[in-house]
DNA sequence: TCTGGGGTCCTAGGACCC
DNA sequence: TCTGGGGTCCTAGGACCC
């Protein structure tokens, strides 16, 4: 048996525990330059505010409606999802955590009420982070996701399901007619692995409901659409495909991709910009203890703007694999210089580091190399102290040249007008109760 | 004029997730 | 004027091998 356990609206939750103004109005919390909406309160799903609404098309909502946009504070998320993921591991012996938002728990041995059981934490979650969640409970992962869609919607729109499913739904222990019964009235396109493209597919066979699809053969939907619907529709009929994955393998590649807060043209702009992101990637890459054999950088213009396109990308090849933020930095640089090419309007660009190894391989300089390095002890001290002054004193209190205030005007600085504090991770920006 | 069969590895692209 | 970022897995097709 499995759990999924998934906060309400999370990003617009988290800045509700500090601003409980913001309870009952509706609110949006936006993608990085203030794009698009990434997280809605139900105030604000409610008018109509799909996911992803560019910002600029709602904000005549903030008069006509009260609609507060915030721009998104991943730090204040990450803290807060550092919390809700602790206490949701109480549910049971294992725990995934599958977004910031979302953990499967194994059920596996758990004794007694589940249901009441569930309640409890998720009471627990509330009354220490403020984070409300809902709770899904099956036989199978993809059939908690969808009992978990049925707490939460049943909860938001009373009358879409039968009451006793809000907030807490378990899908394990209903008689066969009641699952049949949520299962025809839940539409296809909610189904976990099921996207628009699929779903679209799906209905033109005439699978409109989950019922349909849970009703398919598995080697009709592997013939016509693969191993991957197969096994959906094998854990949709109570077949488990998938299990709790609590040690999931390093990544197998890093990204730090950013679009601009606007356009940028020139060449020391774009060089600072990728720099900073293989700095970022780097430490993300020290983290998970990996070495990166090769990186690549891109840039690109905007689709969505009149003008010349441009879209190019390098691969730079790493003579020694490494986790150096001067290494990183520097071939980042290289490979910008290599493909920039003038008079276009870039608004997006990023680093991706490729071929990762575990840092415990050592690969030795062969002897007819330069030894022009200093020895790699010494740079791997470097990098740890930088992480921990870092750490402790903020992001970028220890930086290379490459990314400071030497280099040129940061015109290319993301757009984050509507930013709330970092209530949790920062000393000045702590709340204050006053009696 | 005639030109095998079976396998691996790599890459690009598509689809999905939150 | 203004449209995010970071991942995973699978498949098809080409190159190459014996």
């Amino acid at each position: 048996m499995y759990a999924l356990v998934d906060g309400n609206n999370f990003y617009v939750s988290c800045e509700r525990v500090f601003r409980p103004s913001l309870n009952g109005r509706p609110v949006v919390v936006l993608s990085n330059n203030d794009g698009c909406a990434v997280a809605r309160s139900n105030e604000a799903k409610a008018l109509g505010i799909p996911m992803g609404a560019p910002w600029f098309q709602i904000q005549h909502l903030q008069h006509a409606a009260g609609l507060v946009g915030l721009s998104a504070n991943f730090t204040l998320y990450g803290d807060m999802s550092d919390r809700m993921m602790s206490l949701a591991a109480g549910l049971g012996p294992t725990q995934e955590i599958y977004s910031i938002d979302e953990s499967f728990v194994g059920l596996h041995g758990v004794r007694g009420d589940l249901v009441a059981r569930a309640r409890q934490v998720r009471s627990r979650i509330l009354r220490w982070t403020g984070l409300p969640t809902c709770i899904g409970m099956a036989p199978t992962k993809t059939l908690a996701k969808l009992a978990n869609h049925i707490a939460k919607t049943a909860e938001r729109k009373p009358g879409s399901y039968p009451a006793e499913h809000a907030q807490v739904c378990h899908l394990g222990t209903l008689p066969a007619q009641d699952v049949d019964d949520v299962l025809a009235a839940t539409a296809v396109g909610e189904v976990w692995g099921v996207g628009p493209r699929i779903a679209k597919q799906l209905q033109a066979v005439g699978i409109h409901t989950v019922l349909d699809l849970a009703r398919m053969n598995p080697a009709t939907v592997r013939s016509g659409w693969g191993v991957v619907l197969e096994r959906t529709v094998r854990e949709l009929q109570g077949q488990p495909c998938m299990s709790v994955d609590d040690a999931p393998a390093p990544k197998q590649q890093i990204a730090c991709t950013r679009s601009f807060g606007q356009p940028v043209c020139d060449l020391p702009a774009l060089v600072q910009a990728v720099s900073e992101f293989a700095t970022r990637a780097a430490q993300k890459l020290r983290q998970q203890h990996s070495l990166a054999a090769g990186l690549l950088v891109f840039v690109r213009t905007s689709p969505h703007r009149a003008g010349p396109q441009c879209s190019r990308s390098v691969v730079v090849p790493l003579r020694l694999p490494t986790d150096d933020t001067l290494a990183l930095v520097q071939a980042a640089a290289e490979g910008m210089r290599r493909m920039y090419v003038p008079g276009h309007a870039f608004v997006k660009a990023g680093v991706m580091l490729l071929d990762l190894l575990p840092a415990s391989v050592q690969q030795g300089l062969l002897a007819l190399e330069p030894a022009d390095e200093p020895p790699a002890r010494d740079r791997t001290r470097l990098m740890t102290a930088v992480d921990a002054i870092n750490e402790r004193y903020g992001q970028g209190t220890v930086h290379s040249a490459a990314t400071g205030q030497a280099g040129p005007p940061r015109t290319w600085g993301m757009r984050q007008e509507r930013l709330t504090p970092q209530y949790t991770t920062r000393l000045a920006d702590i709340p204050v109760a006053r009696a």
